[in-house]
DNA sequence: TGATTATCCTATTAAATCTATAGGGTAATA
DNA sequence: TATTACCCTATAGATTTAATAGGATAATCA
């Protein structure tokens, strides 16, 4: 299952990059206009913006804002901030690769070649795809 | 992240497919050879008798056994009964679909747009694999 | 028949993760 | 200097996952 985190940082960084003028937009803005729970949406947007994803802005006339151009903005980068890794176990994991405890071959392992399927046609998705084809 | 049922379900169903003698093997054999917790394999291995996968004996020489030839278990069947819905969220499920409180409109949603695609993805790769593949 | 074997089944608990909320701190603006 | 809006940590509630406990039931074989 997607979390809730990854789904309204995914509906938010929409948001921002559908705005027409390029203006911060306050978060409060954003969690009214996507149904989205204000104080979750706040840490959110904070962990977009420690990521680079986002600028922000204080005060009056303050919020967030996109820092790239939407079509710059790969999948595969954001799911992983959001969602955490691609690959469905961390035996086939690209950038977060991990030994599984029970398993004493990997080349032998039958839950390691069916992985190893999905996490490529999952990276597939992920790498052709950018902000700029969610809108 | 893969469920640690689904890990062991996928095992436990490769290790009986690999099984020269097509006799029944016992949960504690089954859970021995692959360092899983025998209680949890029962359960796990009585799951996959009730939807059909496989067929079990009791009493001394009793165990579980394959019903279907290896090539004839479709992973698209084994995911769904393992590890639940194929789809990441709801509004794209095919067998499990649910509309979302807070989307107005799912053809306007970003977050349906792309898990429209990685289902369809996934789905790819659990169609054209079955369980003599992972052998 | 009776002892043994191995699955069947329910309930419960322990741990981990996810989601959301609370409450105040900090910086920028006018 | 008052207001606005992001910044940050801590925590609680809910849900899911993983594992365990304990016994019931059915089949086999001597």
């Amino acid at each position: 299952m997607l979390s809730k985190k990854t789904k309204y940082g995914l509906k938010a960084l929409t948001f921002l990059a559908s705005q027409k003028v390029k203006e911060p937009v306050q978060i409060a803005e954003i969690a009214k206009q996507e149904n989205i729970s204000q104080k979750f949406l706040e840490s959110i947007l904070l962990s977009l913006r420690k990521t680079g994803f986002l600028g922000s802005k204080k005060g009056k006339g303050g919020g967030y804002y996109l820092i790239k151009e939407p079509k710059e903005v790969l999948m595969t980068d954001v799911m992983r901030v959001l969602e955490g890794p691609i690959a469905m176990v961390p035996c086939v994991s690209l950038n977060f690769y991990e030994k599984c405890d029970d398993c004493p071959d990997e080349k032998s392992c039958s839950v390691n070649k069916l992985m190893l399927k999905v996490r490529d046609a999952n990276l597939a998705v992920y790498r052709n795809s950018t902000l700029a084809d969610l809108i």
